[in-house]
DNA sequence: TGTTAAAATGTGCTCGTGCACACAAAAAAA
DNA sequence: TTTTTTTGTGTGCACGAGCACATTTTAACA
């Protein structure tokens, strides 16, 4: 059992004060030549740790954390988030951290950057955010980085020099995952990718999951499978479906990019008798339901709750233990079917 | 923004001095009924939480955590599990915790029997193990009760008064979900139950993925899918393999309920030409290069590796935070195919 | 050599909690 | 009324790090 270390030990050991450990340990200078061999050489013979509790507790100073998310009112799948958040919040507690929500309609720019003027009140140190919105979630960003608050994000990447963090999935991958998934329920056909389009662009995400997707199947040999692609827009979307399958009546396989799968699920299991394997995103109640009515057959989980909760923790971390913040985390991609469903929605 | 309240806040507003605060938080008696009464008023008025921080400081207690779990060098299987208790380790090194390590053959009863005589002999504040047998780690685990030793168990579940927790698979459940896996990609058939039998005994692991999987069946219509079960000791393992192959001809799919499903694979790709649909467990090199060759098509993941983190990870909190001890955590029953199984081996 | 500035070093307080101990007040016994 | 016991209340220190400030030592220059 190795011996904890403090600073008194190595004053002691060191036969200076504490006050010159002190100076030594964050380089501030005022130390004499032999002041400093001498501590250094304690300080190579034993590893010291600082106590990360005594050091915080002194600190007065609030830690203020702003997120910046869709409402899930707007949409369900935010829902999760704001409970990583609080699971984050528990688990922080005793710090001094102030962790508070800003919603914004995932459907509304302007309302993303009235939250960002609302947010900007509070002087935060840092914020993590859903960059939905390129131009604007950049700009945002940009001016964080200008006023020195520190900026993360999760759900979608952005790529710029003044964002710290992003948590999220490897969306190509998960396209990959999506294609193995058909391959292996289907071992040859015709396989349809639907992009519904939502009012907000999130074309880059899509965009991603259909490469990752169509270069699964580019390793295979060729012919085993025919990837149609189409793109609905809201406005006449069932129509529009339907014709689409119609035209295609050998479709035997649909991947869905984003968490719209029941939509489509809720079409096909109308107009089409014979099953088509589908695949999508999400463990929206919608979707768990026609999971569980076999129309659905697998779903994969980008662990909302966890996304946000990292991004939480890591920011805390850093500001109360010091710890740098990973510019990237990537999460697994989880595969959901009926039967594994449940011990993800806890 | 709420402010922060502390003992001595709470002394000032109900004008007693912090030390009657602190006796009525801890009910140590020796408060007068009027006094008792100023500060409980003040408390309903707050919501003040201790500093737990602050609370640990002066504790100078070291709480000794011992790992009992069975060598990595016998069973590659469990190396993960050291990774977690490491990840736990330093996410809490700035207290007062010690977690020692120690392995037993899993092969050998008596080899754990002596490590438990070691470990006792370290006189630990609380045990983590895996019960791997049943007798042995029953006796072990009362014995620690007696002495005031908590114990937690992780990997196999086991039924005791004297057991503070457990941290594992619904193993029911992953049956059923290997058997939604293999009836999407087999829709009807003859489907083989494999077990392997281990020298150690893990039959009450095995039996209820069996029951989990045959109960999955039992809900779909008749005659979709006839299921057999093969038991398999270690000598002679391949010849009894083949037999059973031979000998059923028709089998399409194979479910293995042990983490060895690369021993199946190796003598079905070698004997039969034709593809037959295989789920397994675990994600051990071999399992993974077979995967990769396409020859097993899913693994169940049972993350060995975050078993051990939060069968620490919960002690520990207990210790420094006083939190209860939840007497049961259950992980997702996570679902690996080629394409994520990166993902999950971090 | 004396004076003064600069550099180096040490001291002591803070943070919030928990607990030992001292002290005061009331109650009981002498 | 005085002494002893019981009961209630307040004070002060420890824990480890960090930092302001006091003090000592060294260097610089007349």
């Amino acid at each position: 059992m190795e011996k904890i270390y403090t600073i008194k030990d190595i004053a002691e050991l060191a036969k200076v004060s504490k006050g010159t450990v002190d100076r030594v340990l964050h380089k501030r200078g005022k130390v004499s030549q032999v002041a400093l061999d001498k501590v250094n050489a304690v300080l190579d013979e034993i590893d010291y740790h600082p106590n990360l509790i005594a050091r915080n507790l002194k600190n007065t100073k609030i830690y203020r954390i702003c997120v910046l998310l869709p409402d899930p009112k707007n949409d369900t799948y935010w829902q999760p988030c704001t409970e990583g958040i609080i699971a984050a919040k528990n688990e922080f507690k005793a710090f001094n951290i102030s962790v508070e929500n800003f919603l914004f309609n995932p459907n509304s720019t302007s309302s993303f950057l009235e939250m960002n003027e609302v947010l900007l009140k509070r002087s935060p140190d840092a914020v993590l955010l859903v960059p939905l919105f390129y131009k604007e979630a950049l700009s945002a960003i940009e001016n964080y980085n200008s006023l020195g608050i520190i900026s993360s994000t999760f759900n979608n990447q952005l790529q710029s020099s003044a964002i710290k963090s992003f948590v999220g999935q490897d969306l190509f991958q998960s396209g990959r995952v999506a294609a193995r998934l058909l391959d292996l329920l289907l071992k040859k056909g015709t396989i349809a990718i639907i992009h519904i389009d939502e009012k907000y662009k999130n074309a880059v995400h899509m965009q991603e999951k259909e490469r990752g997707f169509r270069n699964y199947f580019s390793e295979l040999e060729r012919d085993k499978f025919e990837i149609l692609t189409c793109k609905l827009k809201h406005p006449q979307f069932d129509v529009k479906l339907k014709d689409f399958l119609n035209k295609h009546p050998n479709i035997t396989g649909i991947f869905v990019t984003t968490s719209k799968a029941y939509h489509v699920a809720e079409i096909t299991s109308k107009i089409i008798d014979k099953k088509i394997a589908l695949v999508g995103y999400d463990l929206i109640e919608n979707n768990i339901d026609y999971l569980n009515k076999n129309v659905i057959d697998f779903l994969i989980h980008q662990n909302p709750k966890r996304q946000a909760y990292l991004g939480i923790t890591s920011l805390i971390e850093h500001f109360i233990f010091d710890k740098e913040i990973p510019s990237q985390q990537l999460l697994p991609i989880d595969i959901i079917t009926t039967e594994n469903a449940k011990n993800y929605m806890i």
